[in-house]
DNA sequence: GCGGACTGCTTACCT
DNA sequence: ACAGGTAAGCAGTCCGCG
């Protein structure tokens, strides 16, 4: 272990436990229980694992929280970083499912549905707090003995508040409990542990926060210990599988789980590095070592699937990749059909659609589905993968990619069979290893802020986490959580969007013009949103209050009023969106570019950044998407309606005071040679009148503009060029645009200035000319030609038109009996003949339709063209001027 | 029946 | 199941022409 992460371990088993008791009062005497029992079977494993309640006054990280329905208790999972062990601790609270309505308790005793129902428990009377008034107000809750009593007596009454929450998430927001924090235990009650601050950190905290409201200040305080508390390793191993299939492109069915486990790969944290390996007679054999792996040989699958068992079962967590689709459900269902289904550590609930898997001596976390969340790929990961195979994403982000293989894994050698799938499961495990655990942290970091556990979190959209989160905050303030016709009720929506079926206007782009620009200031509204919603006090109980004294207006780019904000009390999205936007940009972001400070302590910094990023990007958008369960049109409205207001005012402003525009879109101004006065002007002026931080994003020695929106080229002083919304960059272009663009891209990257422009515009134009040459003489293979198109949809979905990759998927199907599907990235190129495509497994160079490579060929380098003022007739008229043998018509 | 104008669908991008 | 805005290319439809 390195000697930063023992600090941090040593930091964190030393932690001071925080003073408030965050469980209730009701605890009684801590409760022996176990849910499995250690057992040898015949073959003298042991495999069926003891799971132990925790010990008192040790410090564990709470991982996830559960419910079982033997016992009829919600129960916690609590990691033992010292012997790496899960331990679990049953609530010993009495705390019990229920739901909240304004029906009096006089009437609720009269619905024989509720009070008849062999699972209902009691009435009580609970005082909560109205979002909306800010008022008290008497509800009736109605308890139940387990959690899916719940579903069957919400819909006897008009208005069932909080009825549709999860009984475990429940748990954790009455009990205060954030997973991925550490608690200790004391007479069987778990309390907070972790980093308060002290009265100097606390004081530097909200003078760095400028903070002066009191509730702010709590607030801020309060997160404090979720970002500063250190994040201790976890031991954990990654599992992959490799199945015997007989034929290629038929993937196995877990369910049926016919064909037999012919390997298992294990890489774990602790360095072990094993595989399991069937010996078979189909195959050459082979025996021996391999390059520091742990090889074992089984003459049966039985006794390997066992061995596997034993082994994985010394782990806390276990990894998969797409473990929840293929391969802990294969696991599972073929040890059932070898008749060792008992002792395999694994469950699968078959839920409505997806299927949910379980690892029952700790967690199962299967990396597809987090690393195929929409948040964590653009905020986290800024988009460094666009497709989702473990090749893809091991590529994008680490460097690694799978071993190839000429054919299937059923018909390769063992020694091939084991470092392919070895390898698999070194990526995987290294998906979470990466640059200090950057994975792991930012897991446990989004499972603090989101109060979501572990399994959870890392299973379901940005939506949810977000839900969650405020939820937690509702109940931890006594607020009523509100139900969504309450919220749709107040707001109504006062704008049209520009694009059809979209709810509401959104944001302005500039229109830019054409050419090449040298030395271009993009000056940005640092997280402009998330800033918007905390100046204008937003919320979905502030935007159209019913009734208020205090209220200011939500005006557009027009100056017509949209709404209006209640500005009595913050409003608790702009509080929480406001207190994360503060802790990012006036602390972590500053802190993750000290110069002077331990790297490892700094990439934690960048960690905790980028995991707020996540929440303040994503935070306006779930308030407009009409099936988030606090969906507040108005709140969304006002948010976009603002920032039109803000950025048309600059714009005005900077057109008054001397700056030349060239380009903007939704919080950027893109400027031409601006003078330093005027620019620090320009961002006094932001600060002075909206109070929001108008920054130098980014110098630019030159930009070309191709006289489209989202669309353009900018060059840094180091010649790094970035590319925005051109056809050369989108991951559908054939490659040999790709790579011919490059070599333009490197023209235009060296000009220094003006006096460049015309010697530049002629090298480009005899570089695509020589590119339109060689396609028409045929210079390039099929491969170089393929547009990649991904299939969204399974082939039978697209009812309304037929695309072009979609019949190219028809075709493969068809003739090959490959099997595709959604998700898949289908290949084609562009033929003469009927459909007009090909899939290129099936195609011939000499089908291929020149004409519509031509066209390809124009549009891609159109959009430089006309930054140089050329059009492609002077291209193709070069060409017949040129090649005098063969003149072009056209 | 043909072709241009148009709308709609689909994919992929930007903020 | 976070949002709206922009662009490209094709599918499919409508409509006038003759």
């Amino acid at each position: 272990m390195s000697k930063a992460k023992q600090q941090t371990l040593d930091e964190f088993l030393s932690a001071t436990p925080v003073k408030k008791d965050v469980q209730s009062k009701h605890a009684e005497s801590a409760q022996q229980s176990t849910i499995r029992k250690t057992e040898i079977n015949q073959e003298g494993r042991k495999l069926k694992v003891e799971m132990t309640p925790p010990e008192e006054g040790r410090n564990y990280l709470l991982l996830q929280v559960d419910y079982d329905g033997k016992e009829g208790k919600a129960f916690c999972k609590l990691y033992d970083p010292i012997s790496g062990k899960v331990h679990i601790l049953y609530d010993n609270t009495k705390h019990m499912p229920y739901f909240l309505t304004d029906v009096p308790t006089d009437k609720i005793s009269k619905i024989s549905k509720i009070v008849k129902d062999s699972s209902f428990d009691k009435i009580e009377i609970v005082e909560k707090i109205d979002p909306f008034s800010g008022k008290k107000v008497k509800l009736t809750k109605i308890v139940t003995k387990d959690p899916l009593a719940v579903r069957r007596m919400r819909d006897a009454v008009p208005i069932a508040y909080e009825a549709h929450i999860k009984y475990f998430n429940n748990y954790i927001y009455d009990l205060g409990l954030i997973p991925g924090m550490p608690y200790t235990v004391s007479d069987g009650r778990l309390t907070l542990t972790g980093k308060i601050p002290s009265k100097e950190e606390g004081e530097a905290l909200i003078k760095n926060l400028e903070y002066v409201d009191e509730v702010a200040i709590r607030t801020a305080i309060d997160w404090f210990p979720i970002f500063e508390t250190p994040i201790p390793t976890v031991k954990r191993v990654a599992v992959d599988i490799e199945v015997y299939t007989p034929t290629k492109g038929r993937v196995p069915n877990p369910k049926d789980a016919e064909f037999p486990i012919i390997s298992i790969a294990l890489a774990g944290s602790d360095g072990m590095k094993k595989v399991l390996v069937l010996r078979r007679n189909d195959v050459g054999g082979f025996e021996g070592t391999l390059d520091g792996l742990d090889v074992e040989f089984f003459n049966n699958e039985r006794s390997l699937m066992n061995r596997f068992f034993e082994v994985v079962s010394n782990y806390p967590v276990v990894l998969t990749f797409n473990g929840d689709d293929f391969d802990i459900p294969y696991i599972y269902y073929r040890a059932v059909k070898l008749g060792i289904g008992d002792w395999a550590p694994f469950t699968v609930i078959k839920q409505e659609g997806k299927p949910a898997t379980k690892y029952n001596l700790g967690l199962h976390i299967d990396l597809f589905r987090f690393f195929f969340n929409k948040a964590v790929r653009n905020y986290a990961f800024e988009a460094k993968y666009s497709e989702y195979n473990l090749d893809a994403v091991a590529s994008g982000i680490l460097g690694a990619s799978k071993i190839k293989l000429d054919t299937i894994v059923s018909f390769v050698d063992l020694k091939t069979l084991i470092l392919y799938n070895y390898r698999d499961a070194e990526i995987t495990l290294g998906l979470t290893t990466f640059n200090d655990e950057l994975v792991w942290k930012l897991m446990i970091l989004l499972a603090r802020i989101s109060k979501l556990g572990l399994e959870e979190l890392t299973r379901v959209e940005v939506s949810t986490w977000i839900k969650n989160l405020y939820y937690w905050e509702h109940r931890q303030r006594g607020l009523l959580i509100p139900s969504k016709e309450e919220i749709a009720r107040r707001g109504k929506i006062r704008t049209s969007a520009v694009i059809k079926g979209k709810g509401y206007k959104g944001a302005i782009v500039i229109d830019p013009p054409a050419g090449v620009f040298f030395n271009v200031v993009v000056l940005d509204f640092a997280s402009l949103y998330p800033s918007v919603i905390k100046n204008w006090n937003i919320s979905y109980e502030t935007v159209d209050a019913e009734t208020c004294s205090k209220e200011r207006d939500v005006i557009d780019e027009s100056g017509q009023v949209l709404h209006k904000v209640c500005m009595e009390r913050i409003g608790l999205t702009a509080l929480i969106t406001g207190l994360l936007r503060d802790f990012r940009v006036r602390i972590y972001k500053k802190k993750s570019k000290q110069k002077d400070i331990d790297p490892s302590q700094k990439a934690l910094y960048e960690v905790v950044q980028r995991a707020m990023k996540v929440f303040i990007n994503a935070t306006y958008g779930v308030f407009g998407d009409d099936k988030f369960p606090l969906y507040a049109p108005a709140v969304a409205e006002s948010v976009t309606a603002l920032g039109r207001f803000v950025i048309t005012s600059t714009l005005k402003k900077a057109g008054e005071i001397g700056l030349r525009v060239l380009y903007g879109d939704t919080d950027s101004l893109f400027l031409h040679n601006p003078p330093k006065k005027e620019l620090e002007g320009i961002v006094e002026w932001v600060k002075k009148q909206f109070n929001l931080d108008f920054e130098v994003d980014k110098t630019y020695k030159l930009v070309l503009f191709s006289g489209l929106k989202k669309n353009y080229m900018g060059v840094s002083q180091d010649g790094k060029v970035e590319i925005k919304g051109m056809l050369a960059k989108k991951r559908n272009t054939p490659e040999f645009l790709k790579t011919s663009f490059n070599d333009v891209k490197t023209i235009i990257a060296s000009m220094q200035s003006e006096a460049d422009v015309n010697a530049a515009k002629e090298k480009v134009a005899q570089e695509i000319k020589e590119i339109y040459t060689r396609l028409k003489e045929k210079g390039y293979n099929l491969d170089q030609l393929a547009f990649k198109v991904m299939l969204s949809k399974s082939i039978d979905q697209y009812t309304k038109t037929m695309p072009q990759h979609a019949k190219a998927a028809l075709q493969l199907k068809n003739s090959t009996g490959i099997n595709v599907t959604s998700r898949d990235i289908i290949l084609f190129v562009k033929v003469k003949g009927k459909d007009g495509v090909k899939p290129v497994q099936l195609a011939k160079l000499k089908e291929v339709d020149v004409e519509k490579y031509v066209e390809a060929v124009r549009s891609t380098f159109e959009q430089v063209l006309k930054a140089f003022g050329l059009t492609w007739d002077d291209i193709t008229s070069r060409i017949s001027i040129d090649s005098f043998f063969t003149p072009q018509t056209r």
